[in-house]
RNA sequence: GGGGGCGUAGCCCAAUUGGCAGAGGCAAGGCGCUUAAACCGCCUCCAGUGAGGGUUCGAGUCCCUCCGCCCCUACCA
């Protein structure tokens, strides 16, 4: 495609511009009003991809578009500099990963700046720096001291692909590694964990006060999976010294409990176990424990109804509600780590307690009536209670209530609220990531590193391994300390954080990085907090952004960020992904179009103004074999503007008449149209609203009878200013050669409509028969209800159409049409 | 199994509170420019909105049923 204009030279001299004159460098005491702008910060992975560019164009325009609206943007990047495949990559070709990060950092950066995309740069925070690295560990330390983190033994997961455990929010469904694919084992280690659950009500209550998309905060509010119901005693029927605590949201079910379950891990399971039934509950426990997640939750390919395995303890228990006995069960489908890791079954209006009642002939007791027409197992609808002594009639709500009231009475019951969501674990026995700042001390236990020593930075000489073991822990150097309480032996720990810690308070550092000696400065960072628009990927919609939510509380609470909003992230935007051959476009499917092909050709502007005009932001989108046309027809566009800008082919003439009125018009509706676009993410009509005005204006411009001059100037202007925050090169281009070097295009205010120019003289009115058109009449836009019926029936169309026929109806909406029923 | 989303022209997509189905782009075809082609300019073609039913003067839009595709989630008691 022959081109106007030097496109590659052109974007080159404006990125060189903005980037060396800080451009969009903003100080933290701007008096205009602020505007925190933020995209999710990248992990390097290299040159930047589709996905980047769709991130960052969205981005930049919501930069650019809030400068020009008057305010002081914050717009600062950074990069999640530490993470596996860094350290994957280090192992295979043996070189360091800071060297391999730093690398790809730099060709992240290049492709990002080559975007057009402007952010402040003095702010950039790399998870990797010395100094960052300073201030997650001194986060840890103070909320060591707060009993925000703590040490554990656990069952946890662990990818043996990834030679290090996983958090709960890294495991998929299906026991695989969210990173490698790997299935995930479980084994029992002692790590580091963040008491994320102690604010488990408040995640969940402030999820309300988001403006965010209503499928992520329903993500959210499942993965936390707050439940209501109350934890009682079943008394051992040999031994009323003992009881088996169960949790339940059913209370009012009790009548109908036919037996009662542990899970595998359960503390009292060797005391429930009968001599003659250890064989056969140690068979099951073993193979619970020792099956992968895998296989202890996809028996069945339909999910539920799935064979629910388990063997008796050979001992009972008593049922509080009806002193009846009733066995217990060991079985896989009751999970050590919920509630108290046991029972009571409710076969009659559980599904899993059916499906199990089903499989080992254990009685089934309804306590709930069914609907007549009712089929199928289990029942868990409402109705009333039956076979329940003295809940017999209730509704669930209300026998709840009564259950509850008789278990705290008579088993020691206590309502009680649970949450699906654990604890967040940190430690990883991996390189590449920050390391925990605490030193093992055979007398003094757990020690923390003292603060004036941090930052605990890793040893470059260290060889890296994928064994489960963390590399640090071989290197004696940096094990071996003295103790900085007692001064005898001790040893580091040998683990470094999740690297999900790293990206929970970066964009609190991004406001304020300028403060010398502490992570940053409440004061300065309450400027900005919290951020007004956040962009990023669906795929964070549970782990990073529920880690940060939790990051933001526990930093205000312990004192580290006072006076700063509870939650960071007051408006979040997800993009959507670009797919290929209906699957996501990634490095490892190798179909991956590279943007920079685009830079080197065809531009950035065009890249963009392809991504924008694609299709709703929101929604994913398909690179086909028509992307590149397509793109060459955003190029063309541009073209098309740049030559009309030059006044290529135009005519003019002297006064201001009707068409140059008219063209007025379309300049100021074509304002709204791309503002109420900006505004609502719709960036594809706001692109098709410039392509409508182009095309009005060039036509215009271009007829015979030619252009108002100054009429064309501001049409011109206008576009450019309108396109400004989503292609911003080229239009800077020409605004500089129209109006001199020092005036400068995405300095202009954005403009505004003049209402004036909004309204038509007169509308076109669509006159219906029975709903079909038969007329169309200019109107007055502001024409009464009475006259639009009267001007219908009037016009000679109609009275034509409507001869012979009775008006039985005339339905006026004016000024948009009549509808006249005969 | 549960939750959410989407089906409009050959393709990507528009369409205030229900109010004339088409804004924009791509592709295709034609004409002009050209020695020719590309580029460029102008013009044209194309659907009755996945299917069926309902509400309404009027439904792409609201309600019900069905079909197709996509995403999330999944033994949490």
């Amino acid at each position: 495609m022959a081109r106007p204009y030097d496109v590659v030279e052109i974007e080159r001299k404006w990125q060189d511009r903005w980037r060396d004159e800080g451009t969009y460098n903003v100080d933290n005491d701007d008096p205009r009003e602020r505007f925190y702008a933020l995209c999710m910060y990248p992990y390097p992975s290299g040159k930047a991809h589709q996905g980047h560019v769709r991130n960052y164009t969205f981005g930049d325009l919501v930069v650019r578009y809030q400068t020009m609206l008057g305010k002081a943007v914050l717009s600062p990047l950074g990069f999640d500099s530490f993470g596996l495949p860094a350290e994957n990559a280090a192992i295979k070709d043996g070189s360091h990963p800071r060297t391999y990060t730093e690398a790809r950092i730099h060709e992240l950066k290049t492709s990002i700046q080559r975007l057009g995309a402007v952010h402040d740069w003095r702010r950039e925070v790399r998870s990797h720096d010395p100094e960052y690295i300073k201030y997650s560990q001194l986060i840890f330390l103070r909320f060591l001291e707060n009993d925000l983190a703590y040490r554990a033994e656990a069952p946890v997961n662990w990818c043996p692909g990834c030679g290090t455990v996983l958090a709960n929010e890294q495991v998929h469904a299906d026991g695989t590694c969210d990173r490698s694919g790997d299935l995930v084992e479980r084994k029992n280690l002692e790590q580091w964990f963040f008491r994320i659950t102690k604010y488990a009500d408040e995640l969940l209550q402030d999820i309300d006060t988001l403006e965010w998309p209503e499928r992520v905060k329903t993500m959210q509010r499942n993965w936390i999976g707050r439940s209501e119901g109350v934890e009682f005693d079943l008394v051992f029927a040999d031994n009323d010294a003992l009881a088996l605590r169960v949790f339940t949201t059913r209370p009012d079910t009790g009548f109908g409990v036919t037996y009662a379950v542990v899970a595998p891990e359960h503390p009292l399971l060797d005391v429930l176990t009968l001599p003659e039934h250890d064989e056969a509950v140690r068979e099951l426990v073993e193979r619970a424990g020792s099956a992968s997640e895998v296989e202890r939750s996809s028996s069945s390919e339909s999910g539920i109804g799935l064979e629910k395995r388990g063997a008796f303890t050979g001992s009972y228990v008593i049922n509080p509600f009806n002193q009846q006995k009733v066995p217990v069960f060991v079985a896989d489908y009751v999970l050590g780590t919920y509630g108290t890791g046991a029972i009571m079954a409710v076969p009659g209006e559980d599904e899993r307690d059916y499906a199990f009642a089903q499989a080992y002939g254990l009685p089934i007791i309804r306590t709930v009536e069914r609907p007549a027409d009712f089929e199928g197992g289990s029942y868990n609808g409402d109705g009333p209670h039956i076979n329940s002594d003295f809940l017999d009639g209730l509704q669930i709500t209300e026998a709840k209530r009564e259950a509850t009231t008789f278990l705290e009475a008579n088993a020691a019951g206590i309502a009680k609220v649970n949450f699906r969501l654990r604890d967040w674990l940190v430690s990883r026995q991996r390189f590449w990531g920050c390391p925990i700042p605490i030193i093992y001390c055979d007398n003094c236990g757990i020690v923390p590193v003292p603060i004036e020593d941090l930052p605990v930075l890793a040893p470059d000489d260290v060889t890296m391994t994928s064994t489960g073991q963390s590399p640090l822990a071989t290197h004696e150097g940096f094990r071996n300390v003295t103790c900085p309480k007692c001064g005898g032996k001790g040893k580091r720990e040998a683990d470094t954080m999740d690297t999900f810690t790293d990206s929970s308070w970066y964009f609190l550092r991004f406001a304020d990085p300028f403060t010398p000696g502490v992570p940053f400065d409440p004061k300065e960072v309450a400027k900005w907090m919290p951020v007004d628009q956040y962009i990023g990927g669906i795929e964070h919609a549970i782990l990073h952004l529920l880690y940060a939510r939790f990051y933001m509380k526990a930093l205000v609470d312990i004192g580290l960020a006072p006076g700063l909003p509870r939650e960071p992230f007051k408006r979040l935007f997800t993009q959507g992904m670009i797919r290929m051959g209906g699957s996501k476009m990634s490095k490892s499917k190798g179909n991956l179009i590279a943007p920079e092909m685009y830079f080197d050709t065809v531009g950035a502007d065009s890249l963009r103004l392809f991504h924008l005009f694609l299709g709703p932001p929101a929604d994913d989108s398909d690179w086909t074999e028509q992307s590149d046309e397509l793109i060459d027809g955003c190029a063309r566009f541009l073209d098309r503007l740049y030559r009309l800008a030059m006044l290529e082919e135009v005519n003019f003439h002297d006064t201001f008449d009707a068409e140059d009125l008219a063209v007025v018009r379309s300049v100021h509706r074509t304002i709204v149209r791309v503002t109420e676009g900006l505004d609502r993410w719709s960036y594809n009509t706001s692109v098709a609203a410039l392509m409508e005005l182009l095309n009005t204006t060039s036509k215009w411009a271009r007829s015979e009878g030619g252009a108002h001059q100054a009429t064309l100037d501001d049409a011109v202007d206008t576009m450019l200013k309108l396109l400004a925050p989503m292609a911003p090169h080229m239009p800077a281009e020409l605004w500089e050669i129209r109006h001199g070097v020092s005036s400068s295009l995405h300095a202009q205010s954005w403009p505004v409509a003049d209402e004036a120019m909004l309204v038509n003289e007169t509308v076109v009115m669509a006159v219906q028969i029975n709903g079909k058109v038969r007329a169309r009449l200019d109107v007055d836009p502001e024409i009464s209800e009475d006259d639009a019926a009267r001007a219908a029936q009037d016009s000679p169309e109609i009275q034509r159409a409507l001869e012979g026929a009775t008006v039985q109806r005339v339905i006026a909406r004016p000024p948009r049409l009549v509808n006249i029923i005969s």
